[in-house]
DNA sequence: TTTT
DNA sequence: TTTT
Protein backbone atom coordinates (compact mmCIF):
# COMPACT_ATOMS: atom_id res chain seq x y z
CA UNK A 1 0.00 0.00 0.00
CA UNK A 2 2.01 3.32 -1.25
CA UNK A 3 1.12 6.23 -2.83
CA UNK A 4 3.68 8.39 -5.18
CA UNK A 5 2.35 11.41 -6.68
CA UNK A 6 3.44 14.46 -8.48
CA UNK A 7 1.27 17.22 -9.83
CA UNK A 8 2.85 20.00 -11.17
CA UNK A 9 1.96 23.63 -12.98
CA UNK A 10 4.52 25.50 -14.60
CA UNK A 11 6.93 26.38 -17.86
CA UNK A 12 9.52 25.05 -19.33
CA UNK A 13 12.99 26.33 -19.10
CA UNK A 14 14.08 25.13 -22.71
CA UNK A 15 12.86 23.17 -25.44
CA UNK A 16 12.33 18.85 -24.17
CA UNK A 17 15.28 17.06 -25.72
CA UNK A 18 14.35 13.95 -27.42
CA UNK A 19 16.18 10.65 -27.34
CA UNK A 20 16.25 6.82 -28.03
CA UNK A 21 17.14 4.01 -25.92
CA UNK A 22 18.97 1.42 -27.68
CA UNK A 23 15.56 -0.50 -28.09
CA UNK A 24 13.88 2.19 -29.37
CA UNK A 25 11.95 3.61 -26.86
CA UNK A 26 11.53 7.35 -27.15
CA UNK A 27 12.53 9.84 -24.15
CA UNK A 28 11.86 13.21 -23.62
CA UNK A 29 13.78 15.38 -20.85
CA UNK A 30 12.95 18.74 -19.62
CA UNK A 31 12.86 21.30 -17.10
CA UNK A 32 9.93 22.95 -15.12
CA UNK A 33 10.14 26.08 -13.53
CA UNK A 34 7.38 26.64 -10.48
CA UNK A 35 7.49 29.87 -8.79
CA UNK A 36 6.82 30.39 -4.88
CA UNK A 37 5.57 33.33 -3.53
CA UNK A 38 5.18 33.83 0.25
CA UNK A 39 5.10 36.81 2.80
CA UNK A 40 8.25 36.34 5.16
CA UNK A 41 7.89 37.08 9.10
CA UNK A 42 8.37 40.69 8.59
CA UNK A 43 6.05 40.84 5.87
CA UNK A 44 8.24 41.19 2.73
CA UNK A 45 6.96 39.21 -0.02
CA UNK A 46 9.80 36.83 -0.67
CA UNK A 47 9.77 34.64 -3.90
CA UNK A 48 11.51 31.27 -5.02
CA UNK A 49 11.68 29.47 -8.69
CA UNK A 50 11.88 26.07 -8.34
CA UNK A 51 13.40 23.81 -11.02
CA UNK A 52 11.58 20.01 -12.08
CA UNK A 53 13.55 17.20 -14.03
CA UNK A 54 10.57 16.17 -16.26
CA UNK A 55 10.98 12.48 -17.79
CA UNK A 56 8.47 11.22 -20.73
CA UNK A 57 8.54 7.81 -21.97
CA UNK A 58 6.62 6.67 -25.48
CA UNK A 59 4.63 8.52 -27.86
CA UNK A 60 3.85 11.43 -25.07
CA UNK A 61 7.80 11.89 -25.40
CA UNK A 62 7.31 12.64 -28.92
CA UNK A 63 4.40 15.22 -28.41
CA UNK A 64 6.06 16.63 -26.02
CA UNK A 65 9.29 17.14 -28.75
CA UNK A 66 6.95 18.15 -31.30
CA UNK A 67 4.04 20.60 -29.02
CA UNK A 68 6.27 21.67 -25.76
CA UNK A 69 8.48 24.52 -26.28
CA UNK A 70 10.54 26.95 -24.07
CA UNK A 71 8.48 28.93 -22.03
CA UNK A 72 5.25 26.97 -22.64
CA UNK A 73 3.11 26.28 -19.90
CA UNK A 74 2.69 22.18 -19.06
CA UNK A 75 0.72 20.59 -16.13
CA UNK A 76 2.91 17.18 -15.72
CA UNK A 77 1.68 14.76 -13.65
CA UNK A 78 3.89 11.89 -12.83
CA UNK A 79 6.02 9.77 -10.03
CA UNK A 80 8.84 10.45 -8.33
CA UNK A 81 12.19 9.08 -8.97
CA UNK A 82 15.85 9.06 -7.51
CA UNK A 83 18.25 7.52 -9.53
CA UNK A 84 21.88 7.17 -8.60
CA UNK A 85 25.16 7.02 -10.43
CA UNK A 86 29.04 7.39 -10.16
CA UNK A 87 30.64 10.62 -11.21
CA UNK A 88 34.18 11.63 -12.26
CA UNK A 89 35.67 11.33 -8.59
CA UNK A 90 33.45 7.98 -7.87
CA UNK A 91 31.30 9.79 -5.51
CA UNK A 92 27.69 8.31 -5.27
CA UNK A 93 25.66 11.12 -6.97
CA UNK A 94 21.58 11.33 -7.06
CA UNK A 95 19.07 12.90 -9.38
CA UNK A 96 15.38 13.48 -8.57
CA UNK A 97 13.06 13.65 -11.22
CA UNK A 98 9.85 13.30 -12.00
CA UNK A 99 8.92 10.68 -14.30
CA UNK A 100 5.20 12.00 -15.91
CA UNK A 101 2.18 9.60 -16.54
CA UNK A 102 0.73 12.60 -17.81
CA UNK A 103 1.72 15.82 -19.63
CA UNK A 104 -0.78 18.60 -20.82
CA UNK A 105 0.09 21.78 -22.92
CA UNK A 106 -1.92 24.90 -21.44
CA UNK A 107 -0.85 27.64 -23.40
CA UNK A 108 -3.12 28.62 -26.59
CA UNK A 109 -0.03 26.42 -28.65
CA UNK A 110 -0.75 28.64 -31.73
CA UNK A 111 2.83 28.94 -32.56
CA UNK A 112 3.45 27.95 -35.68
CA UNK A 113 0.70 25.80 -38.19
CA UNK A 114 -0.80 23.14 -36.08
CA UNK A 115 -2.27 23.15 -32.54
CA UNK A 116 -2.23 19.88 -31.33
CA UNK A 117 -3.07 16.38 -31.74
CA UNK A 118 -6.50 15.14 -33.37
CA UNK A 119 -8.06 12.70 -34.46
CA UNK A 120 -8.00 11.15 -30.82
CA UNK A 121 -10.62 9.65 -28.90
CA UNK A 122 -10.44 9.15 -25.24
CA UNK A 123 -12.22 5.79 -24.57
CA UNK A 124 -15.16 5.04 -23.84
CA UNK A 125 -17.87 6.30 -22.04
CA UNK A 126 -18.93 10.64 -22.43
CA UNK A 127 -16.85 12.72 -21.11
CA UNK A 128 -13.07 13.60 -21.13
CA UNK A 129 -10.40 11.80 -19.62
CA UNK A 130 -8.83 14.71 -18.26
CA UNK A 131 -8.87 18.70 -17.71
CA UNK A 132 -7.15 20.79 -20.01
CA UNK A 133 -7.54 21.85 -23.62
CA UNK A 134 -4.80 19.74 -24.61
CA UNK A 135 -4.39 16.41 -23.00
CA UNK A 136 -2.35 13.38 -23.44
CA UNK A 137 -1.90 10.47 -21.80
CA UNK A 138 1.40 8.29 -22.34
CA UNK A 139 -1.55 4.66 -23.53
CA UNK A 140 -4.53 6.30 -24.89
CA UNK A 141 -2.83 8.29 -28.10
CA UNK A 142 -3.94 7.12 -31.26
CA UNK A 143 -1.19 6.70 -33.28
CA UNK B 1 -7.01 26.03 -17.94
CA UNK B 2 -8.72 24.40 -15.86
CA UNK B 3 -8.38 21.52 -13.03
CA UNK B 4 -11.00 18.81 -11.69
CA UNK B 5 -9.40 16.07 -9.85
CA UNK B 6 -10.68 13.82 -6.98
CA UNK B 7 -8.49 10.97 -5.40
CA UNK B 8 -9.92 8.70 -2.86
CA UNK B 9 -9.32 5.63 -0.98
CA UNK B 10 -11.81 3.75 0.58
CA UNK B 11 -14.22 0.97 1.26
CA UNK B 12 -17.16 -0.35 -1.51
CA UNK B 13 -20.30 -0.55 0.01
CA UNK B 14 -21.22 -3.21 -2.45
CA UNK B 15 -20.52 -5.49 -5.12
CA UNK B 16 -20.21 -3.00 -8.48
CA UNK B 17 -23.12 -3.39 -10.98
CA UNK B 18 -21.73 -3.66 -14.40
CA UNK B 19 -24.07 -2.73 -16.98
CA UNK B 20 -23.89 -2.22 -20.98
CA UNK B 21 -24.87 0.77 -22.98
CA UNK B 22 -26.79 0.74 -26.19
CA UNK B 23 -23.81 1.09 -28.02
CA UNK B 24 -22.50 -1.74 -26.40
CA UNK B 25 -19.94 0.31 -23.83
CA UNK B 26 -19.42 -1.41 -20.44
CA UNK B 27 -20.25 1.07 -17.38
CA UNK B 28 -19.79 -0.22 -13.82
CA UNK B 29 -21.21 2.19 -10.91
CA UNK B 30 -20.71 1.69 -6.73
CA UNK B 31 -20.64 3.41 -3.59
CA UNK B 32 -17.71 3.75 -2.01
CA UNK B 33 -17.14 4.90 1.88
CA UNK B 34 -14.45 7.11 3.15
CA UNK B 35 -13.87 7.94 7.11
CA UNK B 36 -13.03 11.43 8.12
CA UNK B 37 -12.60 11.22 12.10
CA UNK B 38 -11.36 14.67 13.91
CA UNK B 39 -11.42 15.93 17.27
CA UNK B 40 -14.28 18.51 17.72
CA UNK B 41 -14.17 22.05 20.00
CA UNK B 42 -14.51 20.23 23.32
CA UNK B 43 -11.67 17.29 22.72
CA UNK B 44 -14.67 15.01 21.72
CA UNK B 45 -13.32 12.71 18.71
CA UNK B 46 -15.68 12.63 16.18
CA UNK B 47 -16.07 10.72 13.25
CA UNK B 48 -18.00 10.83 9.59
CA UNK B 49 -18.53 8.35 6.54
CA UNK B 50 -18.48 10.09 3.38
CA UNK B 51 -20.18 8.20 0.41
CA UNK B 52 -19.04 8.41 -2.84
CA UNK B 53 -20.91 7.18 -6.18
CA UNK B 54 -17.92 5.54 -8.72
CA UNK B 55 -18.40 5.48 -11.98
CA UNK B 56 -15.95 3.79 -14.80
CA UNK B 57 -16.31 3.02 -18.42
CA UNK B 58 -14.96 0.38 -20.29
CA UNK B 59 -12.14 -2.19 -19.70
CA UNK B 60 -11.77 -1.11 -16.96
CA UNK B 61 -15.72 -1.65 -15.56
CA UNK B 62 -15.20 -4.99 -16.15
CA UNK B 63 -11.80 -5.15 -14.56
CA UNK B 64 -13.74 -3.73 -11.51
CA UNK B 65 -17.01 -5.75 -11.89
CA UNK B 66 -14.82 -9.08 -11.59
CA UNK B 67 -11.97 -8.25 -9.01
CA UNK B 68 -14.05 -5.25 -6.73
CA UNK B 69 -16.28 -6.45 -4.11
CA UNK B 70 -17.94 -5.43 -0.82
CA UNK B 71 -15.67 -4.36 1.75
CA UNK B 72 -12.87 -3.86 -0.40
CA UNK B 73 -10.38 -1.36 -0.54
CA UNK B 74 -9.70 1.02 -3.79
CA UNK B 75 -7.85 3.43 -5.29
CA UNK B 76 -9.66 5.99 -7.05
CA UNK B 77 -8.99 8.41 -9.16
CA UNK B 78 -10.57 10.67 -11.37
CA UNK B 79 -12.75 13.66 -11.85
CA UNK B 80 -16.14 15.39 -10.49
CA UNK B 81 -19.31 15.35 -12.81
CA UNK B 82 -22.96 16.38 -11.73
CA UNK B 83 -25.87 15.14 -13.42
CA UNK B 84 -29.56 16.65 -13.94
CA UNK B 85 -32.43 14.55 -14.41
CA UNK B 86 -36.13 15.47 -13.54
CA UNK B 87 -37.84 13.19 -10.99
CA UNK B 88 -41.51 11.90 -10.78
CA UNK B 89 -42.38 15.05 -9.05
CA UNK B 90 -40.93 17.35 -12.30
CA UNK B 91 -37.95 18.37 -10.14
CA UNK B 92 -34.24 19.17 -11.24
CA UNK B 93 -32.71 16.85 -9.49
CA UNK B 94 -28.59 17.04 -9.48
CA UNK B 95 -26.31 13.37 -9.15
CA UNK B 96 -22.88 14.21 -8.69
CA UNK B 97 -20.22 11.43 -9.55
CA UNK B 98 -16.85 10.78 -9.76
CA UNK B 99 -15.87 9.23 -13.34
CA UNK B 100 -12.99 7.20 -12.28
CA UNK B 101 -10.15 6.95 -14.73
CA UNK B 102 -7.87 5.14 -12.60
CA UNK B 103 -8.85 2.17 -10.14
CA UNK B 104 -6.34 0.48 -7.89
CA UNK B 105 -7.20 -3.02 -5.57
CA UNK B 106 -5.95 -2.23 -2.29
CA UNK B 107 -6.52 -5.69 -0.29
CA UNK B 108 -4.79 -9.26 -0.92
CA UNK B 109 -7.64 -9.80 -3.11
CA UNK B 110 -7.06 -13.72 -2.28
CA UNK B 111 -10.82 -14.15 -2.11
CA UNK B 112 -10.43 -17.81 -3.85
CA UNK B 113 -8.23 -18.37 -6.98
CA UNK B 114 -7.04 -16.16 -9.70
CA UNK B 115 -5.38 -12.18 -8.32
CA UNK B 116 -5.56 -9.91 -10.76
CA UNK B 117 -4.93 -9.71 -14.60
CA UNK B 118 -1.88 -10.69 -15.55
CA UNK B 119 0.19 -10.41 -18.87
CA UNK B 120 -0.47 -6.26 -18.55
CA UNK B 121 2.86 -4.20 -19.54
CA UNK B 122 2.42 -0.74 -18.85
CA UNK B 123 3.98 0.91 -21.64
CA UNK B 124 7.62 1.73 -22.63
CA UNK B 125 10.59 3.07 -20.60
CA UNK B 126 11.27 0.96 -16.77
CA UNK B 127 8.93 1.42 -14.21
CA UNK B 128 5.50 1.35 -13.34
CA UNK B 129 2.75 3.33 -14.05
CA UNK B 130 1.64 3.35 -10.72
CA UNK B 131 2.00 2.82 -7.14
CA UNK B 132 -0.33 0.35 -5.72
CA UNK B 133 -0.40 -3.84 -6.09
CA UNK B 134 -3.18 -3.95 -8.84
CA UNK B 135 -3.35 -1.20 -10.90
CA UNK B 136 -5.65 -0.89 -13.97
CA UNK B 137 -5.64 2.58 -16.15
CA UNK B 138 -8.29 3.01 -18.63
CA UNK B 139 -6.78 2.81 -21.40
CA UNK B 140 -3.60 0.59 -21.21
CA UNK B 141 -4.98 -2.80 -20.50
CA UNK B 142 -4.23 -4.99 -23.03
CA UNK B 143 -7.11 -7.11 -23.12
CA UNK C 1 -7.06 4.66 6.35
CA UNK C 2 -8.86 6.57 3.84
CA UNK C 3 -8.83 9.33 1.60
CA UNK C 4 -10.87 11.87 0.35
CA UNK C 5 -9.40 15.21 -1.59
CA UNK C 6 -10.46 17.18 -4.58
CA UNK C 7 -8.62 19.74 -6.21
CA UNK C 8 -10.26 22.19 -8.78
CA UNK C 9 -9.09 25.14 -10.65
CA UNK C 10 -11.71 27.03 -12.19
CA UNK C 11 -13.35 30.36 -12.02
CA UNK C 12 -16.46 31.58 -9.66
CA UNK C 13 -19.83 32.13 -11.55
CA UNK C 14 -20.76 34.32 -9.14
CA UNK C 15 -19.64 36.21 -6.19
CA UNK C 16 -19.08 34.48 -3.15
CA UNK C 17 -22.14 34.62 -0.45
CA UNK C 18 -20.85 35.47 2.57
CA UNK C 19 -23.16 34.37 5.97
CA UNK C 20 -22.57 33.38 9.19
CA UNK C 21 -23.60 30.12 11.57
CA UNK C 22 -26.10 31.07 14.95
CA UNK C 23 -22.44 30.30 16.28
CA UNK C 24 -21.16 33.05 14.45
CA UNK C 25 -19.18 30.81 12.24
CA UNK C 26 -18.78 32.87 8.79
CA UNK C 27 -19.41 30.70 5.96
CA UNK C 28 -19.02 31.21 2.30
CA UNK C 29 -20.37 29.59 -0.61
CA UNK C 30 -19.69 29.87 -4.42
CA UNK C 31 -19.90 28.20 -7.42
CA UNK C 32 -16.87 27.75 -9.69
CA UNK C 33 -16.82 26.07 -13.34
CA UNK C 34 -13.66 23.82 -14.66
CA UNK C 35 -13.92 23.32 -18.65
CA UNK C 36 -13.26 20.08 -19.97
CA UNK C 37 -12.52 19.65 -23.75
CA UNK C 38 -11.98 16.12 -25.91
CA UNK C 39 -11.92 14.66 -28.91
CA UNK C 40 -14.95 12.24 -29.81
CA UNK C 41 -14.65 8.97 -31.40
CA UNK C 42 -15.13 10.87 -34.58
CA UNK C 43 -12.40 13.36 -33.79
CA UNK C 44 -14.82 16.43 -33.60
CA UNK C 45 -13.98 18.56 -30.20
CA UNK C 46 -16.72 18.45 -27.46
CA UNK C 47 -16.47 20.55 -24.73
CA UNK C 48 -18.12 20.59 -21.16
CA UNK C 49 -18.63 22.92 -18.43
CA UNK C 50 -18.62 21.09 -14.86
CA UNK C 51 -20.13 23.17 -12.12
CA UNK C 52 -18.67 22.61 -8.37
CA UNK C 53 -20.49 23.87 -5.16
CA UNK C 54 -17.57 25.24 -2.85
CA UNK C 55 -18.24 25.78 0.51
CA UNK C 56 -15.75 27.55 2.88
CA UNK C 57 -15.52 28.15 6.58
CA UNK C 58 -14.22 30.27 8.86
CA UNK C 59 -11.33 32.99 8.42
CA UNK C 60 -11.18 31.45 5.08
CA UNK C 61 -14.70 32.47 4.06
CA UNK C 62 -14.27 35.92 4.73
CA UNK C 63 -10.83 36.09 2.35
CA UNK C 64 -13.17 35.11 -0.34
CA UNK C 65 -15.66 36.97 0.13
CA UNK C 66 -13.54 39.80 0.32
CA UNK C 67 -10.90 38.74 -2.91
CA UNK C 68 -13.12 37.03 -4.89
CA UNK C 69 -15.54 37.70 -7.47
CA UNK C 70 -17.28 36.07 -10.38
CA UNK C 71 -15.42 35.16 -13.32
CA UNK C 72 -12.10 34.81 -10.90
CA UNK C 73 -9.63 32.19 -11.28
CA UNK C 74 -9.16 30.47 -8.18
CA UNK C 75 -7.02 26.82 -6.75
CA UNK C 76 -9.04 25.00 -4.57
CA UNK C 77 -8.78 22.00 -2.69
CA UNK C 78 -10.72 20.00 -0.04
CA UNK C 79 -12.55 17.07 0.58
CA UNK C 80 -15.77 15.74 -0.97
CA UNK C 81 -19.14 15.67 1.23
CA UNK C 82 -22.45 14.66 0.18
CA UNK C 83 -25.53 16.53 2.65
CA UNK C 84 -29.13 15.02 2.60
CA UNK C 85 -32.25 17.22 3.07
CA UNK C 86 -35.88 16.96 2.39
CA UNK C 87 -37.19 18.67 -0.41
CA UNK C 88 -41.28 20.12 -0.15
CA UNK C 89 -42.52 16.88 -1.38
CA UNK C 90 -40.78 15.02 1.55
CA UNK C 91 -38.62 13.48 -0.62
CA UNK C 92 -34.70 12.87 0.18
CA UNK C 93 -32.20 14.94 -1.94
CA UNK C 94 -28.75 15.22 -1.94
CA UNK C 95 -26.30 18.08 -2.52
CA UNK C 96 -22.49 17.41 -3.14
CA UNK C 97 -20.42 19.96 -2.23
CA UNK C 98 -16.35 20.34 -2.01
CA UNK C 99 -15.64 21.64 0.92
CA UNK C 100 -12.38 23.50 0.59
CA UNK C 101 -9.29 23.61 3.27
CA UNK C 102 -7.17 25.62 0.65
CA UNK C 103 -8.17 28.36 -1.61
CA UNK C 104 -5.38 30.46 -3.56
CA UNK C 105 -6.48 33.20 -5.61
CA UNK C 106 -4.90 33.00 -9.01
CA UNK C 107 -6.17 36.05 -11.09
CA UNK C 108 -4.01 39.38 -10.66
CA UNK C 109 -6.74 40.89 -8.34
CA UNK C 110 -5.81 44.12 -9.61
CA UNK C 111 -9.82 44.75 -9.77
CA UNK C 112 -9.71 47.66 -7.42
CA UNK C 113 -8.02 48.58 -4.20
CA UNK C 114 -6.53 45.88 -2.46
CA UNK C 115 -5.03 43.14 -3.79
CA UNK C 116 -4.69 40.79 -1.21
CA UNK C 117 -3.87 39.85 2.67
CA UNK C 118 -0.42 41.61 3.74
CA UNK C 119 1.54 40.77 6.92
CA UNK C 120 0.92 37.09 6.73
CA UNK C 121 3.75 34.44 7.81
CA UNK C 122 3.59 30.94 6.50
CA UNK C 123 4.88 29.73 9.62
CA UNK C 124 8.43 28.29 9.98
CA UNK C 125 10.84 27.37 8.19
CA UNK C 126 11.92 28.70 4.58
CA UNK C 127 9.68 28.90 2.31
CA UNK C 128 5.82 28.89 1.38
CA UNK C 129 3.02 27.08 2.52
CA UNK C 130 2.25 27.21 -0.98
CA UNK C 131 2.48 27.55 -4.72
CA UNK C 132 0.03 30.47 -5.71
CA UNK C 133 0.35 33.95 -6.10
CA UNK C 134 -1.79 34.60 -3.12
CA UNK C 135 -2.64 31.74 -1.15
CA UNK C 136 -4.92 31.00 2.17
CA UNK C 137 -4.81 28.33 4.36
CA UNK C 138 -7.90 27.93 6.93
CA UNK C 139 -5.83 27.99 9.73
CA UNK C 140 -2.97 29.92 8.94
CA UNK C 141 -3.82 33.27 8.91
CA UNK C 142 -2.78 35.58 11.23
CA UNK C 143 -6.05 37.94 11.81
CA UNK D 1 0.26 30.45 -12.01
CA UNK D 2 1.65 27.26 -10.34
CA UNK D 3 1.26 24.42 -8.76
CA UNK D 4 4.11 22.09 -6.83
CA UNK D 5 2.01 19.38 -4.93
CA UNK D 6 3.67 16.23 -3.92
CA UNK D 7 1.76 13.50 -1.82
CA UNK D 8 3.21 10.22 -0.61
CA UNK D 9 2.31 7.61 1.40
CA UNK D 10 4.76 4.96 2.66
CA UNK D 11 6.98 3.73 5.42
CA UNK D 12 9.77 5.42 7.33
CA UNK D 13 13.57 3.88 7.01
CA UNK D 14 14.59 5.13 9.95
CA UNK D 15 13.20 7.34 13.00
CA UNK D 16 12.59 10.94 12.22
CA UNK D 17 15.25 13.13 12.80
CA UNK D 18 14.94 16.53 15.04
CA UNK D 19 17.42 19.12 15.09
CA UNK D 20 16.72 23.33 15.61
CA UNK D 21 18.35 25.99 13.90
CA UNK D 22 19.83 28.70 15.10
CA UNK D 23 16.28 30.73 15.21
CA UNK D 24 15.35 27.31 17.46
CA UNK D 25 12.94 26.51 14.77
CA UNK D 26 12.06 22.64 14.91
CA UNK D 27 13.67 20.77 11.94
CA UNK D 28 12.97 16.87 11.48
CA UNK D 29 13.81 14.90 8.44
CA UNK D 30 13.23 10.93 7.68
CA UNK D 31 13.28 9.07 5.01
CA UNK D 32 9.97 7.40 3.53
CA UNK D 33 9.76 4.27 1.21
CA UNK D 34 7.23 4.00 -1.54
CA UNK D 35 6.75 0.17 -3.04
CA UNK D 36 5.94 0.29 -6.93
CA UNK D 37 5.12 -2.91 -8.28
CA UNK D 38 4.11 -3.39 -11.68
CA UNK D 39 4.38 -6.30 -14.68
CA UNK D 40 7.03 -5.92 -17.27
CA UNK D 41 6.29 -6.64 -21.07
CA UNK D 42 7.45 -10.60 -20.23
CA UNK D 43 4.78 -9.90 -17.82
CA UNK D 44 7.25 -10.71 -15.14
CA UNK D 45 6.16 -8.79 -11.64
CA UNK D 46 9.13 -6.19 -11.19
CA UNK D 47 8.92 -4.30 -8.04
CA UNK D 48 11.08 -0.91 -7.28
CA UNK D 49 11.44 0.74 -3.84
CA UNK D 50 11.43 4.61 -4.25
CA UNK D 51 13.35 6.34 -1.14
CA UNK D 52 11.94 9.89 -0.35
CA UNK D 53 13.39 12.53 1.76
CA UNK D 54 11.05 13.83 3.82
CA UNK D 55 11.66 17.72 5.91
CA UNK D 56 9.16 18.94 8.46
CA UNK D 57 9.24 22.25 10.12
CA UNK D 58 7.72 23.58 12.92
CA UNK D 59 5.77 22.24 15.55
CA UNK D 60 4.68 19.45 12.97
CA UNK D 61 8.79 18.27 13.00
CA UNK D 62 8.23 17.44 16.89
CA UNK D 63 5.04 15.91 16.57
CA UNK D 64 6.65 13.53 14.14
CA UNK D 65 9.66 12.67 16.05
CA UNK D 66 7.12 11.83 18.99
CA UNK D 67 4.75 9.58 16.83
CA UNK D 68 6.63 8.78 13.87
CA UNK D 69 8.97 5.63 14.27
CA UNK D 70 10.91 3.60 12.31
CA UNK D 71 8.54 1.17 9.84
CA UNK D 72 5.51 2.92 10.37
CA UNK D 73 3.06 4.22 7.61
CA UNK D 74 2.81 7.97 6.72
CA UNK D 75 0.55 9.70 4.71
CA UNK D 76 2.51 12.92 3.41
CA UNK D 77 1.82 16.34 1.52
CA UNK D 78 3.77 18.49 0.31
CA UNK D 79 5.89 20.41 -2.29
CA UNK D 80 9.73 19.24 -3.96
CA UNK D 81 12.35 21.55 -3.53
CA UNK D 82 16.01 21.23 -4.72
CA UNK D 83 18.99 22.97 -2.69
CA UNK D 84 21.91 23.12 -4.11
CA UNK D 85 25.33 22.32 -2.22
CA UNK D 86 28.91 22.23 -2.66
CA UNK D 87 30.51 19.31 -2.06
CA UNK D 88 34.36 18.32 -0.69
CA UNK D 89 35.82 18.64 -4.09
CA UNK D 90 33.72 21.39 -5.20
CA UNK D 91 31.10 20.39 -6.74
CA UNK D 92 27.82 21.51 -7.26
CA UNK D 93 25.74 19.02 -6.12
CA UNK D 94 21.78 19.01 -6.02
CA UNK D 95 19.43 17.46 -3.22
CA UNK D 96 15.83 16.81 -3.96
CA UNK D 97 13.26 16.46 -0.36
CA UNK D 98 9.54 17.03 0.00
CA UNK D 99 8.74 19.45 2.37
CA UNK D 100 6.07 18.54 4.25
CA UNK D 101 2.78 20.51 4.60
CA UNK D 102 0.74 17.95 5.85
CA UNK D 103 1.72 14.71 7.71
CA UNK D 104 -0.57 11.80 8.55
CA UNK D 105 0.13 9.15 11.10
CA UNK D 106 -1.94 5.78 9.47
CA UNK D 107 -1.06 3.22 11.87
CA UNK D 108 -2.21 1.67 14.71
CA UNK D 109 0.75 3.69 17.12
CA UNK D 110 -0.28 1.20 19.67
CA UNK D 111 3.11 1.55 20.20
CA UNK D 112 3.43 1.49 24.09
CA UNK D 113 0.83 3.92 25.79
CA UNK D 114 0.59 7.35 24.37
CA UNK D 115 -1.39 7.06 21.03
CA UNK D 116 -1.31 10.75 19.25
CA UNK D 117 -2.15 14.07 20.72
CA UNK D 118 -5.36 15.08 21.57
CA UNK D 119 -7.49 18.19 22.67
CA UNK D 120 -7.24 19.58 19.28
CA UNK D 121 -9.84 21.54 17.83
CA UNK D 122 -9.70 21.98 13.37
CA UNK D 123 -10.79 24.80 13.09
CA UNK D 124 -14.57 26.17 12.46
CA UNK D 125 -16.98 24.61 10.63
CA UNK D 126 -18.68 20.75 10.71
CA UNK D 127 -16.08 18.31 10.08
CA UNK D 128 -12.32 17.39 9.08
CA UNK D 129 -9.80 19.76 8.43
CA UNK D 130 -8.44 16.24 6.81
CA UNK D 131 -9.17 12.52 6.52
CA UNK D 132 -7.06 10.14 8.44
CA UNK D 133 -6.86 9.02 11.93
CA UNK D 134 -4.58 11.48 13.37
CA UNK D 135 -3.79 14.33 11.52
CA UNK D 136 -1.14 17.11 11.90
CA UNK D 137 -1.27 20.01 9.93
CA UNK D 138 1.54 22.29 10.08
CA UNK D 139 -0.08 25.34 11.28
CA UNK D 140 -3.63 24.13 12.92
CA UNK D 141 -2.27 22.67 16.17
CA UNK D 142 -3.25 24.19 19.29
CA UNK D 143 0.13 23.90 21.72
C1' DT E 1 16.91 2.34 5.33
C1' DT E 2 10.75 0.57 5.36
C1' DT E 3 7.02 -2.89 4.42
C1' DT E 4 4.01 -6.97 2.31
C1' DT F 1 -24.11 0.45 2.21
C1' DT F 2 -18.00 -0.27 3.86
C1' DT F 3 -14.27 -0.65 7.40
C1' DT F 4 -11.29 -0.13 11.98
Amino acid sequence: MSLNKVMLIGRLGSDPELRYTQGGQPVANFNLATNERWNDKNGQSQERTEWHRVVVWGKLAELCEKYLKKGRQAYVEGRLQTNSWDDKDGNKRYTTEVVAQTVQFLDGGSSGGGGGPSGRDDGPGPGPESNFDQSFNDDDIPF
